[in-house]
DNA sequence: TGCCATGTTAAACT
DNA sequence: GAGTTTAACATGGC
């Protein structure tokens, strides 16, 4: 569930509830659900893997973490994870393990929406504007940063940087123009496709690096380990993608 | 069956 | 107080 594609296509999926009138609302989040009675949805939007529900009074922000999940119609978790479930006349929505908020009505002006790899405001020399005022930091680092890719985790992390062939401990500063141009155009070209193919549930089967065990250009073994000050599992080609 | 992972935050440290 | 490391959270797939 978590990275910003799949954001996208719980946007989608929603999106005949814009306009409804929340008719209940329960479940275990810790906060005044009853306040939500009767409101209109008026929007739903994403930032990254930031999800959230306006009404005219409030603001709901949800995140799913590494194990959050949704259901629209139909309740298929157990009751104890299930966070916050909204009804509709015409349906419902279930949300479950995940971290669910109210945010300040005009803290929605405070993202910066051009940080938004998924987003139509998605602004990449203002990407590397931010790359470049911290040249020392790792590309496996960079790609991982909120500020800068907001929706990016980490399979679209090992997956960009196998198709440009970049080290994942190659430092920001280090890439040559053409490489840094590359790695925040694929940032949000990878992205998009990896929204297509989870809609077709060929995700997987589209993994280059990520999980893979044998480096699908070159045939040498893809290696994995923990780098990076977020330290998380990183898999990459030490043969095709050159470290600088 | 046990391990561990598409993630972030807050507490606990130095 | 700052910067950092660690723990906590909690479910499902392999």
């Amino acid at each position: 569930m978590p990275e910003g594609p799949s954001l996208v296509i719980l946007k989608e999926a929603v999106y005949s509830f814009k306009g409804a009138k929340i008719l209940s609302a329960s479940g275990n989040a810790k906060f005044d659900k009853s306040v939500l009675i009767n409101k209109k949805i008026i929007d739903f939007k994403t930032w990254g893997k930031q999800f959230f529900i306006q009404t005219n009074n409030h603001i709901i922000r949800i995140h799913f973490l590494l194990f959050g999940s949704y259901s629209i119609d139909e309740h298929i978790k157990p009751d104890r994870s299930l966070r916050l479930h909204l009804h509709f006349a015409k349906g419902d929505i279930y949300f479950y393990t995940c971290a669910i908020r109210f945010i300040d009505k005009n803290m929605l002006d405070e993202y910066d929406w051009e940080a938004d790899v998924m987003s139509d405001k998605w602004n990449a020399k203002a990407a590397k504007k931010k790359l470049l005022f911290q040249p020392e930091m790792l590309v496996c680092d960079a790609m991982l940063n909120q500020e800068i890719f907001s929706g990016v985790g980490n399979i679209i992390k090992n997956e960009v940087l196998h198709r440009i062939k970049v080290h994942p401990l190659s430092t920001i500063g280090n890439l040559p123009s053409t490489k840094l141009n590359r790695l925040i155009k694929e940032a949000r070209a990878y992205s998009f496709d990896f929204l297509e193919w989870k809609i077709k549930f060929e995700l997987k089967n589209n993994w280059r690096a990520h999980t893979r065990k044998i480096c699908s250009r070159c045939n040498l073994p893809i290696l994995k380990e923990y780098l990076g000050k977020t330290n998380r599992r990183t898999f990459f080609c030490d043969n095709c993608q050159v470290k600088y």
